[in-house]
DNA sequence: TACCAGTCAGAACATTCGTCCTATCGGACG
DNA sequence: CGTCCGATAGGACGAATGTTCTGACTGGTA
């Protein structure tokens, strides 16, 4: 990637500054202005070298229309608040109220989220973890999950499993074995717990787990 | 919070859309043609009604001049690129450059985190695990733990630990305990390791710990 | 020196775009 | 029925803004 020149690496810094302040990309006039540049044609003759130099894009004629790229050519700004859904803890029910309900629920505490953590997860929820009871999933109290409602359950994953008859819900990674269901703790330690699929209700996929000191 | 009609909730949800897929947000004539509305002042008589209501900011006679604010009154966007810096594991010296070499340094691996989630801390690199000798702090192979180089470390917080005799960097938390320091494993089971203060060299506080499954 | 490419200034031009004035329509209300 | 009010239209004015043209200045090069 070719260097730039001071003037130049001056006003993509401006640029990405004015659209985090603002919220909105600056005019021509806006970078002249903050770039101290004293013409118009000057700051449009630098921002033709930002865009062949692939740091920004433009849309001719149309005012503000400038995107700044990292460094891989993706625009910024891909975020998605997941709802904070409540608690999980071994032998109490999950507070999550239906796909329909939901859309329709009142404003709830959200986490903001960069999209690429979810891996283009949807419909991904957040649950904190109360209690020590997943300890041996390595996942201490007060840790957030981060749960995709998705019926795409592979060997492996670790699930939300609800157990019927004992009204606990843990995380662990599940293994269909025939007619039973093989949940396996995290810790090679613990042993596995087998259970009839019929006993089991899947609530979702663990797609993260973040732990937050502060 | 007063609902809103069809009509505004639509626009509201294309000024949306448009930032996200444009990265500038739409004029009034942008919105105009997106909601089938027949005139810009009908789109300017909602816009001043999206205002009052709270849900978007504009900046008077400046074009695109529109924010869409969430629930509390923030406007979205509020990403950090935080660098991937490489691997910690026991016994490997940290492979972190100065801050001075920091800026300079070749564009590297960046994960994509909300600022909200960093929670104001400044100076944040992020560092894979690997292998298992964190794991009486329940970190597992694999996860990313997210680094400030503060030296504003108080007791109790959880730290990048270098060892210079041992040449080991593990994750403590760390209490001062007069001329030497403890280092305390976060699993109560497992016994807290004893250092002279000169032994022990603090890389940075551990500000948040991700583990990814996908 | 002459030439050339890169950069910068100043100014004018043509759209784009926010704002505002006026008018219409339908429902609520006395 | 008349009045008022929220919502909608159409259109036009003027400011905001991208673009372009001309000219000048620099440093490098033959």
């Amino acid at each position: 990637m070719k260097s730039l020149s001071t003037r130049q690496q001056r006003m993509l810094d401006f640029i990405s500054e004015f659209l985090e302040e603002q919220g909105y990309p600056p005019t021509v006039r806006d970078i002249q202005n903050g770039c101290n540049v004293s013409s118009t044609s000057v700051v449009d003759y630098n921002l033709n070298i930002l865009k062949r130099e692939g740091r920004i894009r433009r849309a001719p004629d149309v005012s503000r229309g400038i995107e700044v790229l990292d460094g891989s050519g993706r625009r910024d700004g891909n975020m998605v608040q997941v709802p904070m859904m409540g608690y999980i803890a071994a032998g109490e029910p999950l507070p999550i109220p239906s796909a329909e309900d939901w859309a329709a629920s009142e404003p709830m505490e959200t986490l903001d989220v960069a999209k690429s953590m979810l891996r283009g997860e949807k419909d991904v929820y957040a649950l904190r973890v109360r209690g020590t009871s997943m300890i041996d999933a390595f996942i201490d109290d007060g840790d957030v999950v981060f749960i995709s409602r998705t019926d795409n359950v592979r060997d492996g994953d670790m699930v939300v499993a609800w157990l019927k008859t004992e009204k606990e819900a843990t995380l662990k990674r599940l293994y269909r074995e025939g007619e039973r269901v093989r949940l396996q703790p995290a810790n090679s330690q613990m042993a596995p717990i087998y259970v009839d699929a019929e006993e089991l209700e899947v609530q979702g996929k663990v797609v993260a787990v973040l732990r937050d000191f502060s």
